[in-house]
DNA sequence: CCTAACCCCTGCTTGC
DNA sequence: TGCAAGCAGGGGTTAG
């Protein structure tokens, strides 16, 4: 399930190999993921009509990231947002053998695409870009130009970027004490905090020795103090590694994030805590499967 | 104003 | 061993 620093890795990769190159050609499996919300049956032919003939000839100029949103930007002015939900992935191959780009050699999958997970294919000038989607719940929207991406408003409800200044602990305590209910919501609300997700929901709240069942407006300034630092940590640490492979999450040449094997609390459930050695208890909050330590966070 | 439930979808896990 | 039901999960939407 990718979360920020898992889109933020594949970004990174993204914008490495493909800024500079065309589309050649652009072929659609499932037009149901280009067709916006709303999506009727009817509607389905027109929008992946509509998504091919835009985009097919365009040129990439930048690909940008807000919360767990990829944005493609084109030469022309268009620009095509990607969400990946649950399992959307991003493969890229270059044509022909392994050759050297920035200085490391391109990793020659051993996969074969497309396979039946892959739903948009995009024929790049040097190489091919695919959109794999085991469960579908991921979505790619075409915008035509820059008035018409602004008017849909796509990230109206998205709260701060964690990772920039206006992100600060101020404002995590007073949007935590506006809120009656438990904390791990909050910090999975994307109206609040944009980015974060189940695993670094988890992982944030163990590093600061906070249950995530917690009610929020009842952490202290100290605590949120922690929970912010926390977070700040976190996230980039999780960058660096190229993020949190589980499940299906892999980077742009199909390899995995190297965060993972730090998670304290995520996907751990019943193992040791790496703190007290008390085994790590798995309860569900806001919905979502939660681990953490009874000794360890209060 | 909020929260809980539902829905989208498929693959893995569990139970018989 | 096989199969069906259950479950997971981001996040938008709907119901309560």
């Amino acid at each position: 399930m990718p979360e920020l620093p898992e889109v933020e890795s594949l970004r990174r990769g993204l914008e490495k190999r493909i800024i500079g190159q065309k589309i050649r050609r652009i072929e659609v499996r499932k037009p149901k993921l280009v067709s916006g919300k709303g999506n009727v049956r009817a509607a389905s032919a027109a929008k992946k009509a509509r998504f091919t003939r835009g985009l097919t000839g365009q040129r990439f100029t930048a690909v940008e990231r807000r919360a767990k949103n990829l944005i493609f930007r084109f030469a022309s002015g268009k620009i095509l947002l990607v969400h990946l939900k649950m399992s959307g992935q991003f493969v890229y191959k270059e044509r022909g053998r392994a050759k050297v780009m920035g200085g490391h050699p391109i990793k020659i999958s051993e996969s074969e695409l497309p396979n039946k997970h892959t739903h948009v294919i995009f024929e790049l000038s040097r190489g091919t870009l695919f959109y794999n989607d085991t469960r579908m719940f991921g979505y790619l929207l075409y915008y035509p130009d820059q008035a018409s991406f602004e008017k849909e408003n796509h990230f109206a409800a998205l709260g701060v970027e964690p990772l920039s200044p206006a992100f600060t602990a101020d404002y995590l305590y007073k949007a935590l004490h506006a809120k009656k209910g438990a904390l791990k919501p909050v910090l999975m609300n994307q109206g609040i905090v944009a980015g974060l997700g189940n695993i670094y929901a988890d992982e944030a709240a163990f590093a600061a020795g906070i249950r995530p069942g917690r009610k929020a407006n009842t952490l202290t300034r100290a605590e949120v103090l922690k929970l912010h630092a926390a977070i700040k940590k976190i996230l980039p640490r999780a960058i660096r590694l190229g993020g949190s492979s589980v499940i299906s999450y892999r980077l742009l040449d199909e390899s995995r994030g190297n965060y993972a094997r730090e998670h304290k609390v995520y996907n751990r459930a019943g193992e040791e805590c790496l703190i007290c050695a008390l085994p790590l208890k798995k309860i569900t909050v806001g919905g979502r499967t939660t681990v953490y330590c009874q000794r360890c966070q209060r």
